[in-house]
DNA sequence: AACAAGTCCAACCGCGCGGAC
DNA sequence: GGTCCGCGCGGTTGGACTTGT
């Protein structure tokens, strides 16, 4: 039997940005059969999308517990600190900021990181005012960093061959509070699924701002209001109505995604919808773990310390492994 | 006001890995 | 052991948006 073809080569899969309808839709079969199987997720849901295109739509945008907006200064010095030790291993890093996709940190260091350390280079030749080390040693230690990282992981999939006990102890030191294993690499299912209609709400202002004249008039049925343009309120309330009067019975908008992270009081509140996906979730946002060295020298700001420090650690942690 | 250049980000693409058979 | 298949990852692109001239 032949491999069948790429879902880039089927005829009839649709392509481009999402709308509304589709998120709709797509939130909704996830919401009923939870996330993963995504070679059935467009049929059986009935989306003229290739199993791909769902599943980055999922992990990128409508997976619950996603932040947007901007990077505050302390996701973007881990950011920095972490790409120096692991390279451009976005989803690695991105298991350290659970709110935060690989996408999102890609774009991010892609877009403003990857400058301004280039113009802080120029200022400095070996740390720049925050601390953060040039690129010129990232390039340098790359392959080395690479390879602990490598080996770290490998010993982590070890223990957990090894001894489930041991593996569980490792990973509540390893993992950050939230973030998914590293053994596992799996994606983050923290938080709810109000979340999800957050940004499907954003998704929809995006596309009645960007469309207003678009294939909405299925979706007429949920906007109840005039469009932002009209000056009246936002469609992300608008949305948010449709969402909490229809299919969704919460009021997500009592949920606000600029924060931080959801406490634990606020996530008690989500309904039926909600504790379907925190089935599926790892721990709240909110509940803390032991930080590892790692974790700790990441969360002080006031950390400047130079990145030799780092792979001594690093490498100390590898030494002691077999 | 109009155009160009720069920026941002959602989505696509291709590759590699690992499990199933 | 080889092949198929699903999935995840990192790199790249395209188009909308913003800023500068």
């Amino acid at each position: 039997m032949g491999r069948p073809p790429c879902c880039d080569k089927i005829i009839g899969v649709k392509k481009g940005p999402w709308t509304p309808e589709e998120d709709i839709i797509l939130v909704s079969y996830i919401q009923e059969h939870g996330p993963g199987n995504w070679r059935a997720v467009p049929t059986n849901a009935g989306l003229l999308r290739c199993s791909k295109s769902c599943r980055l739509r999922w992990t990128n945008y409508l997976r619950p517990g996603i932040k947007r907006g901007n990077f505050t200064d302390h996701e973007e010095k881990m950011i920095v600190h972490l790409q120096a030790l692991l390279g451009n291993r976005w989803a690695a890093i991105a298991s350290y900021l659970p709110q935060r996709t690989d996408n999102d940190i890609k774009n991010y260091w892609n877009t403003h990181l990857k400058k301004k350390l280039k113009k802080l280079q120029g200022h400095d030749h070996d740390h720049n005012q925050n601390g953060f080390p040039v690129s010129k040693s990232i390039s340098k230690g790359q392959w080395e960093r690479r390879l602990q990282t490598d080996i770290h992981m490998a010993k982590q999939a070890l223990c957990e061959a090894l001894s489930l006990d041991k593996s569980s102890k490792i990973s509540d030191l390893k993992q950050p509070s939230n973030g998914p294993s590293p053994c596992t690499g799996g994606p983050i299912q923290s938080s709810t699924y109000a979340l999800s209609t957050e940004n499907i709400a954003r998704s929809l202002e995006k596309w009645m701002k960007n469309s207003p004249k678009s294939s909405l008039s299925s979706s007429e049925t949920t906007r109840t209001g005039p469009r932002p343009s009209e000056g009246t309120p936002s469609a992300t309330a608008t949305a948010r109505q449709g969402f909490d009067s229809g299919l969704f019975s919460f009021n997500s908008s009592k949920y606000d995604v600029s924060h931080e992270s959801l406490s634990v009081v606020e996530a008690e509140n989500f309904t039926t919808e909600a504790t379907l996906f925190q089935d599926e979730s790892k721990p709240s946002l909110e509940i803390q773990v032991p930080l590892t060295l790692l974790e700790k020298w990441l969360f002080d700001d006031g950390s400047a310390q130079g990145q030799d420090e780092l792979i001594d650690m690093s490498l100390g942690e590898t030494a002691g492994l077999f």
